[in-house]
This record gives structure tokens, sequence and C-alpha cells, in this order.
DNA sequence: TTTGTATTGACCAATCCGGTCAATAGGAGT
DNA sequence: ACTCCTATTGACCGGATTGGTCAATACAAA
């Protein structure tokens, strides 16, 4: 990100980075008006384009940053050396929430970023998305402690049904919390909803 | 659907409405070119204008046709009487493969429509959404049998983590077909594979 | 008052798009 | 071969929108 930006006030980068991520992520990259983005970040038009030289960079920024932010913060706030897949899914799930209590729509941002095909951004993008994929579900999957899956069922099934479950869960969240204020949202009470779920599955596929 | 575009040979009705589909999915209502979807269907723009007035009623003539022909599908084609979650789905399953071989984009047109918010469509999308969701969750997963399922777990969850987990499954299909042929897709062996999915679950679910 | 930086928003050239319509193609009937 | 009718074409246009610029202003510090 460029220093000019990043010497502005925390309030107001947020403001800037939100308001583009949720035009981006709602409208896709082409169908995104600088125009929206300043107005909904209440700046001027000049401003933007004084921090980023242009759309595209504006786009990619943004996406280089957060994919960073995300995957430093995995890399080193994840306890490795628990291998349960529930306690990594846990920790995975607590990461995003507190991001998502700065950043209500980087989420939205990249998964969207993941299917967008605008001509301006081909091959920009394409080169990216690879290192994403990789890291978030390789990595974290890897080095699971299979042992404790009961075995007359197949593991490899009941691991993507635990990931398909909390996604579904995280869906859902999202959807509760759409137009709540952050206060509102409590992480303690959203891990706990979390851990009934956990329960169910563990207590259907381990040993 | 207008009386003259249905006149058309079966063929290029198709044409006309995957190209319309795909682009509307992809691209949203507003960055969606007319001048697109002509192309991509091989006709003439003046065509397309001879058989649907404009852009929103292309748009909202192909959403309700489906809608339509999907309710209607699934209200005479399951089996009501069977109250095992699991046949539902299975049935819900196997309807949504068979109308996916014909238009593959049918469901990504439909969700799509789902958090489209052009200002053309508001209003005109905001009273069908309502119906849809309604019909397609609520309908299929009342009335069915409780008394199958394990005791000593959170019934609604265990039936949330089966539905999470059948759009988990129809998500990587989907990706597994992308770009395949009709022929290449083999409903059976989807079935099949499916089966294997819920084999797991009822075997932790059910008693 | 001066100087230097942060911020504004009117402005513009370029692009693109929905929709029209005069013209043509092509088939059926005679 | 000729007529008639419908199906289909695609060049064309007014209007809307956009990314990006830049001269002007606000503001803070000295």
């Amino acid at each position: 990100m460029e220093p000019k930006f990043l010497a502005l006030d925390q309030e107001k980068q947020d403001r800037i980075l939100n308001a583009a991520m949720e035009e981006f992520a709602g409208n896709g990259y082409k169908n995104t008006s600088t125009n929206t983005i300043v107005k909904k970040a209440g700046i001027s038009k000049g401003l933007l384009f004084h921090y980023f030289s242009n759309k595209k960079e504006l786009y990619l920024k943004i996406y280089d940053y957060f994919v960073d932010l995300f995957l430093s913060e995995v890399q080193e706030k994840v306890d490795w050396e628990d291998k349960d897949i529930f306690n990594r899914h846990r920790q995975m799930a607590s990461l995003k929430i507190k991001l998502f209590y700065q950043y209500p729509n980087v989420f939205n941002f990249l998964n969207a970023a993941f299917t967008e095909n605008a001509q301006d951004l081909r091959g920009e993008l394409e080169s990216r998305r690879e290192r994403f994929i990789n890291h978030n579900y390789r990595e974290m999957l890897q080095d699971i402690d299979m042992s404790k899956f009961r075995e007359d069922m197949d593991v490899s099934k009941m691991i993507e049904i635990i990931s398909w479950s909390m996604e579904g869960f995280a869906y859902k969240q999202q959807a509760k919390f759409k137009g709540l204020s952050l206060d509102e949202m409590d992480l303690e009470e959203t891990l706990q909803e979390l851990d009934r779920y956990i329960e169910v599955l563990k207590y259907s596929f381990y040993k």
C-alpha cells in the first residue's frame, strides 16, 4: 500500500478500504464506479487518485494488502502444534471473525475477486489466486490427526463435510450480522454457537 | 414467456436463454450488455428485441420462466409421501442435475438474481424473492420424519449440517463439471457419489 | 503573511449501451 | 417466376457514465 495512504489516520483509511471493498464485492470491478466509492467514503474524487494512481491499482493494492494481512495473521496466530481438525477450524473462525469486525467486507471482496473476470485484471489476478487457495485450505488441513476419526467411515468425506459445515455456519452468521452495528456482534457468543455445531460433528465423527 | 419466442425451435431458444443466463449470472444485470448476449447466442441484436421488448423484460421473463419451471417440477416430481430427509434431498438433487444438463447456468443465474441489486430491478425482484426461498427450503424440509434421528444430539443442527453438506456437494460437482461437455457428465455416477456422502451422514445422524 | 501540503469537485474526452428501423433474406403459395 | 409475408439483420444514434485531470481552495505551521 502507498506510504502516503498509510500515513492517514486509521479511521479514514478504513473508511476508504471498506467503501471500496463493499462496492467491488457487490458490483464487480468494472461496474464499480470510483464516484460511488468516494461518495461512500466521504472523500473527494481527487483525493482517491492522490493515493492510488488509478482504479486498477486501487483494486490490486487492496487485494494484496488483505491477502497478506490475513495469511500472516493465520501463520502467526494459529497454534500449529495442535493437530485436532476442529481446533484448527475454530482458530481460523476466530481470526476471520476478528477481521470481519474491522472490515465487514474483506471476505466478500476476496471471494468476489476469486470469480472476477474483468479484462483489465486478467493475468494480474490469475497469478495471485493460486497462492491464496493453496495457503488457505491446503496448509490448514494438512498435518491433521487422523487417528481420532472413527474407522467405519470414509475419513476424507468426513473432512469435507466438516469444511462445508464451517462454510455454511460462516455464511449463516454473516447473514445474521448484516446491518448490525459492531457492538451488537459478540465474538464469544458466536464462537460458542460454533462450538455447538462442532460438538455435533465431533460426536458423530470421532471415536 | 412471449409466444413469439416459444415458437422458435428448442435449440435456438436454449441458445438464447443460456447465453443470457450466463452473462447475467457472471456480470450482473447492469454490467451485462445485450451486445454480448446476442453475440454469444449467435443472433442479431434486432432479433433479441423482437422477442423481448427490452433488457429488463428479458431478465424478468427468464427469471419467472425458470422459477416456475423448477418449482412446478419439484411440486410434481418429488414424492411427498416419503418423509425421509435424505430421500428428499436426493430427489431434489436429481431434479437439479437434470435441469443443469439443459441449462448449465440456471442456478448460477437464480442465485445471482437473489443478490442482484440493480436499480431497474428493485421492487420487481424483491417481490419475487420471497416466493422462491419460501418454497425451496421451507416446504422441502417441513414434514420430515424426525423420529429417525439420534436423540443425543440437536436435531435442528443435524438438519442444518445436512443442508450445508448438500450445498457443498453441489458446489463441488459444479466446479467439476465446468467446461465439460454434456455427455461427459453422468447423472447416475453423480447420484452415486452423492449417496456416499448421504451414507456418512445417515450413519452419523440416524439411530 | 508566507509557504507548503492536503483536499476539493467541476470538467472532459472517450467509451459503451439500449433500442430503432429501413433493408434484406427466404420460404410458401400460386 | 412472381407475390406476399414473416423472420432476421446490423448500422446507427442520443444519451448516460466513467476514469482521470488540474486549477483552485482550505488549512496548518512557521
